[in-house]
DNA sequence: TAATTTTATGATCCCAGCATCATATATGCA
DNA sequence: TGCATATATGATGCTGGGATCATAAAATTA
């Protein structure tokens, strides 16, 4: 799966959908992160500003990855991101 | 031009690249996205933890998007990124 | 639907990010 | 090498992130 992130929010709601892809829960997730699962709940659902380090923490648990990228190339992610 | 980051420093890194690339000051990236200059610096160089949201300030501003995908895939970047 | 598990919410406290101002370095160019 | 521009650094203060504890609300499942 690949997400295109365009904000904290969507950032959050990316962490969310790959974290059930694994299903994995926020407290198992929050064990192996080492963030608190009170603060995922926060970050999936867009509360919370968060800092870059918090979400690598997340993201490396998930065995995720950040590419940066030029705008423009691809709506790859309306295409692939359909399922 | 992609970047792959896997901590915060590597974003700060990947900022300045594409800030250069665009020929930009940091003063000019620093009107443009509304972040001080001197936050710009301390987060190229990997000082400073930095929020999410400022981070995509400046991503934006430097018309780049993120893209969070499975860790595996592709060493793509060390193919592209070469130059 | 009762019991259990998972998520969300709320409050408190500490620490750090960032705005802001001032200034020191470094880099580029005439 | 001297001046202008660009970048880095340092200090301060406010605000908000996240750890932490307690608990409410949802969702699962027996």
């Amino acid at each position: 799966m690949k997400y295109l992130a365009r904000s904290p929010r969507e950032v959050g709601h990316a962490i969310r959908e790959a974290r059930k892809a694994q299903k994995l829960t926020q407290k198992e997730l929050a064990i192996r992160s080492g963030v608190w699962q009170e603060t995922i709940s926060k970050i999936e659902n867009g509360l919370s500003g968060t800092k870059l380090e918090t979400i690598f923490d997340l993201l490396s648990a998930l065995e995720l990855e950040v590419t940066i990228d030029d705008r423009s190339k691809g709506s790859s992610t309306s295409l692939e991101d359909i399922f």
